[in-house]
DNA sequence: ATATTTATAGATATTCTTATCCTTTTATAC
DNA sequence: GTATAAAAGGATAAGAATATCTATAAATAT
């Protein structure tokens, strides 16, 4: 079982790079960062889209569009995108499925479990996506991507196509 | 998502009970199991037949038969169980779910999960569910069970039924 | 206005997890 | 041995997550 579902793993690596590239003044379509993150293309569709609906990025159709993030909105967080795409229940539930968590009523690993839970909540709380685009996107001007280990095999030249913006 | 598939989950709890049960010398059935857990009666016996086919429980068949732990494997733990079930992913795979996490070609949250996913792993390596047994069940010797909250309306009669092995 | 580009929406397909049912095997009790 | 109790195994079903396809709506460029 991985941490995060695989929604949430291609929203956080979609919206570093679509925070890494809003920040360098440009919008990026649906192909392009799919392409970048390696991510299947309808599928990423679907997950942006959420994204949008929800206010956590904004997105432009027609000639020239796509998504991006707006400065006033760049400090959403890790725990914004992973709430927004698979609940809270990573951050609240109990770790062996009982219906309520609480210090009253423990199941037999309340103890051990709860302080992991509210350290990965404290974690995605307090990195903020423009933090990790800055890590991984060197040159995020338009021609390189070093450092951006998103996906290994990444084509050097996808920021460099044609979103001249 | 919640940190555990609900196999693991299941077998978790099941596994707590008959650690539990063996301790005070009893092998416990697959519907006293499921009955004290709140657990499918026939996905819990395909989850307990995997642990049993793994060697992490012991099982019997025929008449007062059931699943039971002997002492020497008492020892068994969290880790133990949740990689016989779900695997090693949550203990050793990238957080963003790339093809390879290492601290030379690391994602961008890389070292903000690599210490998360360390803590995960020691707690569970040192957490035995006898430890956990002992803190879940109170009396078990076969009649009550005070303080084991893996089910919120356990009825308080399950220990008590009929296998005075 | 028309054509083009791109996101949005809805419908469908595939795969995996979870759950159930039925038959067979093994051990015990008589 | 025969009957009974219980786990083991195989087949199937239901549901959720993941993935794909098609059609629609909106924005731009000409
Ligand atoms: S009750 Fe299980 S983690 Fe709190
Ligand atoms: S590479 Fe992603 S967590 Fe290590």
């Amino acid at each position: 079982m991985p941490l995060l579902s695989k929604s949430a793993e291609y929203a956080i690596r979609a919206c570093i790079f679509i925070v890494a590239r809003s920040q360098a003044g440009h919008k990026t379509g649906l192909k392009e960062v799919a392409a970048a993150i390696g991510s299947p293309v309808f599928f990423t569709a679907k997950i942006l889209q959420g994204l949008s609906r929800q206010k956590l990025i904004s997105s432009m159709k027609g000639p020239n569009g796509g998504f991006y993030v707006p400065e006033e909105a760049f400090d959403i967080t890790l725990l914004d995108l992973v709430q927004a795409i698979d609940g809270t229940d990573l951050f609240t539930e109990c770790g062996l499925g009982m219906k309520q968590c609480s210090d009253s009523n423990p199941c037999p690993i309340h103890d051990q479990y709860k302080p992991i839970r509210a350290q990965i909540t404290a974690m995605m709380e307090n990195t903020t996506i423009q933090s990790l685009a800055r890590r991984a996107i060197i040159d995020a001007n338009g021609k390189t991507i070093k450092g951006l280990s998103l996906k290994n095999d990444l084509p050097e030249s996808v920021l460099s196509q044609k979103t001249a913006g």
